[in-house]
DNA sequence: ACCTATTTATAACC
DNA sequence: TGGTTATAAATAGGT
């Protein structure tokens, strides 16, 4: 298209293959905007004239990355080193253990079932029973720690009692002796008073 | 350029998009083509076109890996740098998913729950009920089906039964008549008979 | 997929 | 490079 026709071959003369590139360049680059803007396609070009000089178009939806990116799901042809294969790799890897777990999970909730076989059922089931006796066993046992703990402050507040009003019975006695009149229950506390003091074991606060 | 002028916006018309699309994609195809050809300018085009399929062209002096490490060099771009980086990271929220659902997976099967408070472990054991309530309905309507499935068959084989006794008993009878004597009970299958006839109900195959 | 009127790109020239 | 113009090429709309 021009002033005359030109065979499609290397252009000998070296400004005018110039003047051609640049030309051609800029109307690749018009038609790749073009057809990006008309009919949503995604467009990666970049052109390296002899100069060394590069140019480049990118669809605006996208990056280079993520069209390299489809490209290779779709070619096949990796563009990227070894480390990235093995992270793309792990990934897919990865994803796909979780898809079984979530679909193990589902099951063990009860969810997606309908397509089981019975066999797979029976698995289901056994695995429930199982979880469901252990988890029962857990509880009862935290229930017999903390019955025991139960009795154990008891009993600690019970001596802490005593020891007190002990202790309290000698002040008295010596402030009686002192001149000093205060009764020892005038001390009224508002909360029962084996609330308010420290356990003795100090495994009480272990996890339970 | 056309029978009609057209705005550089897109084209809503679905199939006219198509077709622009795909006469564009050959033009430009040309085009870099010849570029390359005429100019000998390095070139990498890749389409992609809304129905997802690729197009690509890439000048025969390289490759795309090539140009991409031009690429690299002239514009400073790292290409690869930050889609590492991304996989990177979904990889690690993915790893990280991975774990949270090993755990609940370990939980409900009633492993590893020694650290779990009373809320934890209710909430599992709730879990389990409900999973295996809705595991064991399904087994129940498996049974269910099943059972009446096999009624249907004996039906079935009964009928079968009658109709080959009948059927015997006239062939019987007319070699009788005609002075053969075999008699029609000889036949002695090692299975009982109902086990051997195939069932009328075509859908007893049907996914239980 | 083909046709063709028209638009667009560009070869040659300055 | 940038502009002009005659002409080749691309393509929009229709079939």
């Amino acid at each position: 298209m021009g002033r005359g026709k030109i065979e499609i071959k290397r252009i000998e003369n070296t400004s005018n293959r110039q003047v051609t590139y640049s030309k051609r360049r800029n109307g690749i680059l018009k038609k790749a905007k073009e057809i990006t803007v008309l009919c949503d396609a995604q467009v990666s070009l970049v052109v390296f004239g002899s100069s060394g000089k590069m140019h480049e178009f990118c669809s605006p939806s996208t990056t280079l990355v993520d069209i390299l990116e489809k490209y290779h799901k779709q070619s096949g042809k990796r563009l990227w080193d070894a480390k990235h294969e093995n992270l793309s790799n792990e990934l897919d890897r990865i994803k796909k253990e979780n898809d079984s777990l979530q679909i193990e999970l589902r099951h063990l909730k009860g969810e997606d079932i309908t397509s089981l076989q019975p066999r797979d059922l029976m698995a289901i089931e056994n695995a429930l029973e199982t979880g469901l006796e252990s988890v029962r066993y857990k509880q009862s046992e935290i229930h017999r720690m903390m019955k025991k703990n139960g009795k154990m402050l008891e009993e600690d507040n019970k001596q802490l009692n005593l020891i007190l009003h002990q202790q309290e019975m000698e002040k008295g006695s010596r402030e009686f002796e002192n001149g000093y009149h205060r009764q020892v229950n005038d001390y009224q506390p508002q909360m029962p008073f084996t609330f308010r003091v420290q356990p003795i074991q100090p495994n009480l606060h272990e996890r339970i």
